[in-house]
DNA sequence: CGGGTTTGACCCGCGC
DNA sequence: GCGCGGGTCAAACCCG
């Protein structure tokens, strides 16, 4: 781990003016819609807590800049210590229903083993969920530990992507991180699976002490910490995190 | 020494 | 078929 936990809810509350996801999107940000945000995001709506769905019902209107064939939601999810603006969206919830079996025999099977046969359709991925945060690093702390796997040079991005896989030896979930290349202090975060184990918490003790055992949700999504930074979500979406 | 990171190579899907 | 880009592997390296 290599970010500096030194004060990040500083970046967040004092560093960083907040914008909603829209005002970055509607703007100069089209990209990050357009572009790989929405290709990168995907998540079944079993994963969508409840405001997920609302803010998906409000939120179809996506400029079908590339193939999306899947509902743009925008997610709240409280990032520890960040201001954050989320979105996600599905690729799963179109597939045709896939058995979890194969799934996990898709994903048991490393990149050299993938069988040869493939279904007529496309590989099959895991759910994943993607949020956009505010922050000057790039990993942020979600209590759960990761390992990174591989970094690649993104197309359109002079950012680099980094791809991370749980530590947990029973969990694959895997996230990427990247930053928005158009407004480097976004980071873009996109968690794919599931966590089958409960959050290891590490005790931090330089961040909100107490705070720290607040939860993780199900899916890994870093969960707000302090009550100081509690989100707020208007029904149109744009959110403040303070 | 164990666990995490770096990084080049490799594989695969997709568009042309 | 080919090339490109994304995703992953794994050896080498680093660090506590």
């Amino acid at each position: 781990m290599y970010w500096e936990n030194s004060s990040y809810s500083e970046y967040a509350v004092n560093n960083f003016p907040l914008k909603s996801i829209f005002d970055l999107c509607s703007s100069e940000d089209m990209k990050v819609r357009s572009l790989g945000f929405m290709d990168l995001l995907g998540v079944q709506d079993l994963i969508g807590p409840p405001f997920l769905e609302i803010m998906a019902a409000q939120q179809v209107s996506t400029p079908p800049s590339k193939k999306i064939d899947s509902a743009e939601v925008i997610n709240q999810p409280a990032t520890p210590n960040f201001s954050s603006i989320s979105t996600a969206s599905s690729e799963a919830v179109n597939d045709e229903p896939v058995k979890e079996d194969d799934r996990e025999e898709n994903q048991q099977k490393t990149k050299k083993q993938l069988k040869p046969k493939k279904t007529n359709q496309k590989r099959q991925r895991e759910p994943r969920f993607a949020f956009m945060t505010k922050s000057e690093v790039d990993h942020l702390e979600d209590g759960y530990r990761w390992r990174k796997y591989g970094q690649k040079a993104v197309k359109n991005s002079s950012f680099p992507r980094s791809y991370y896989r749980c530590t947990a030896s029973s969990c694959n979930v895997k996230k990427r991180v990247e930053r928005s290349f158009s407004d480097p202090s976004i980071v873009v975060t996109t968690y794919e699976g599931q966590h089958t184990h409960l959050s290891p918490i590490m005790p931090r003790p330089s961040l909100c002490g107490s705070h720290l055992s607040s939860p993780m949700s199900a899916f890994g999504m870093p969960m707000q910490r302090t009550p100081a930074h509690y989100q707020q979500s208007s029904s149109s979406s744009t959110t403040i995190y303070r």
